[in-house]
RNA sequence: CGCGGGGUGGAGCAGUCCGGUAGCUCGUCGGGCUCAUAACCCGAAGGUCACAGGUUCAAAUCCUGUCCCCGCAACCA
């Protein structure tokens, strides 16, 4: 496969809002996809804050501040966030920085000189918590139709900026089913068909009811959405380029929440297109957690918290277990019992007493000195590992990445049972002990390597434990060869990886 | 006729697009092993794939209809 430059985002975060497990869902997918790539050649993976609207104006006055000292004082939370989960990115992004506002206004001025937009006035319904103009026919009983909302509105009127959005619908349908993969999974994929299919309408794109946004020439701020989009090619250095970030990166992959499919995969390639620009590559718009197999809330007092997750568990096992309970897309449910289960059994059982039997037995019989290099058939299973692993992550098959890994996994446990390593050490068979050794260890080398992405911190204990410098950050196919692992190695028995938590006593 | 998701062994889920002996994890039961975090390994029991029609040599999978469950005030991926 061609090392093509790789480019992943998350979406920017609300700034006012609060950090919940769906935001660290989202970061930590980008987080496992960068590392990946980043095994395989150049890779690029960006977070941020959207920080922009009404809404932060409004609470910023509340909280009486300037809305620039109340989003600079809640951003680091954000940041907060990826740093608990481990999650690495190469740029942060806040729309209220200078290098987001000029791309914005520079998109604004290109698809402008191509027609796309266009003066008129606005008169309708507005709902400020959704920062959207409804019709009068689509409110719901005088209130927000939008069924998460529903609060008042208020009638407004005012001469706003249009972009020409329904001119790109039969492009976009081109672009749809000649792109198969644009939009996954494919439930999102045939919702969006079916907007497109009804048609599309023109898109108001800037207000002037407020000034907490990025200032237009002639007055006016953008609209909020509009602005957000951008930040993807913004944290690129989009238009100057400098550096040839933008030329080298875009387009990229967008990870997204369901709810928010239409933004980035019918109205941001139109936006794209109209500035002559290419259109994401994919959008992958996955499900939501559901805490208890209810949506989070708090009047539920349903909601995990993050942070406390991350504290209770280790950011590793949390991360573990959102990539292998479900399928990366649909819906799932989380659970503090179903998570502690899965830590003990995969995590603990499986792998963590996997790592620890074997540098015991090692140690044991061979003063923890890894055995001469020796041919296995077990090494043979595996030659396809990395290839896998890598190709399920890089289209967003997690779970059936970790299952191809946690296979081998029960491989090496298997041929443990198999060799019984004590009886060959009771009678004297130190070449075939050797040779298990060796396997062992090498094998617990490869899984390092490709669990990184998911568990960094884990796998580089395992790392260190097998005596090995740096971090299993390696380029997979330079150091996935079967034997890397030096003789004479100088092994490290450490305590156990996940130690076992156990279930609360009942009261 | 509001929108969306879903109903598969005790629990949680794959499989459904591209029909072809029903699969995984956990749990349960029986056995083995002792290097190891009471961990590991082997075996077994357990399912009319919500229901009813239809298409087909063949349907969990396609078509039609029905029933049931979940989310849709706020926080919010």
């Amino acid at each position: 496969m061609p090392s093509r430059a790789f480019y992943v985002t998350t979406p920017i975060y609300y700034i006012s809002g609060t950090p919940h497990i769906g935001h660290a869902y989202t970061t930590i997918a980008a987080d496992i996809l960068a590392r990946t790539a980043r095994a395989h050649g150049p890779a690029r993976s960006l977070t941020g804050t959207d920080e922009h609207g009404q809404k932060v104006a409004q609470a910023a006055e509340a909280a009486g501040m300037t809305p620039q000292a109340f989003t600079d004082s809640l951003a680091p939370k954000w940041r907060a966030l990826a740093d608990a989960y481990d999650a690495q990115f190469d740029d942060f992004i806040r729309t209220t920085e200078p290098r987001h506002a000029k791309a914005c206004l520079a998109l604004f001025e290109r698809m402008r000189a191509s027609g796309d937009v266009y003066e008129g006035v606005y008169e309708g319904w507005y709902c400020t918590n959704d920062e959207t103009f409804w019709p009068e026919n689509k409110l719901v009983d005088g209130r927000c139709p939008n069924a998460e909302c529903r609060r008042p509105v208020q009638w407004l009127s005012e001469k706003n900026w249009f972009f020409r959005l329904s001119a790109y619908r039969d492009r976009l349908l081109e672009h749809f089913r000649a792109n198969s993969d644009f939009l996954r999974p494919q439930s999102r994929y045939n919702e969006m068909m079916a907007v497109l299919e009804g048609g599309l309408e023109d898109l108001s794109i800037s207000r002037s009811s407020f000034d907490w946004g990025i200032p237009l020439p002639g007055g006016g701020v953008l609209y909020v959405w509009f602005d957000a989009l951008i930040n993807y090619i913004s944290a690129l250095d989009w238009p100057d380029d400098r550096e040839g970030l933008f030329a080298k990166f875009w387009p990229g992959l967008h990870l997204i929440g369901k709810e928010i499919a239409r933004f980035h995969t019918l109205i941001w390639p139109a936006m794209l297109w109209s500035a002559g620009l290419e259109a994401p590559e994919r959008v992958f718009a996955h499900g939501w957690i559901l805490s208890e197999g209810e949506k989070m809330s708090k009047s539920l007092g349903n909601v995990i918290e993050p942070f406390a997750l991350a504290e209770t568990f280790g950011a590793d096992a949390v991360r573990y277990f959102l990539f292998r309970e479900a399928p990366f897309g649909s819906d799932f449910s989380i659970s503090i019992e179903k998570l502690r289960q899965r830590h003990n059994s995969d995590l603990g059982n499986d792998l963590g007493n996997l790592v620890h039997r074997t540098l015991s037995m090692l140690n044991r019989y061979r003063n923890g000195l890894v055995p001469q290099s020796t041919e296995s058939e077990i090494g043979d299973r595996f030659a396809d590992l990395g290839v896998l692993v890598h190709a399920h992550v890089m289209a967003l098959r997690f779970r059936e990445a970790l299952d191809e890994i946690w296979n081998l996994v029960g491989t090496l446990n298997r041929a443990i049972e198999e060799q019984k390593p004590w009886e060959l050490h009771k009678q004297g068979r130190g070449d075939e002990l050797d040779a298990l050794l060796y396997t062992l260890c090498e094998g617990l080398r490869w899984l390092a390597i490709v669990l990184h992405p998911f568990m960094p911190a884990k796998a580089t204990r395992i790392w260190e434990q097998l005596g090995l410098d740096g971090t299993p950050a390696v380029p997979w196919r330079e150091a996935l060869q079967w034997g890397g692992l030096a003789a004479e190695t100088q092994t490290a028995l450490g305590t156990p990886l996940f130690p076992r938590i156990e279930e609360p006593s009942p009261a």
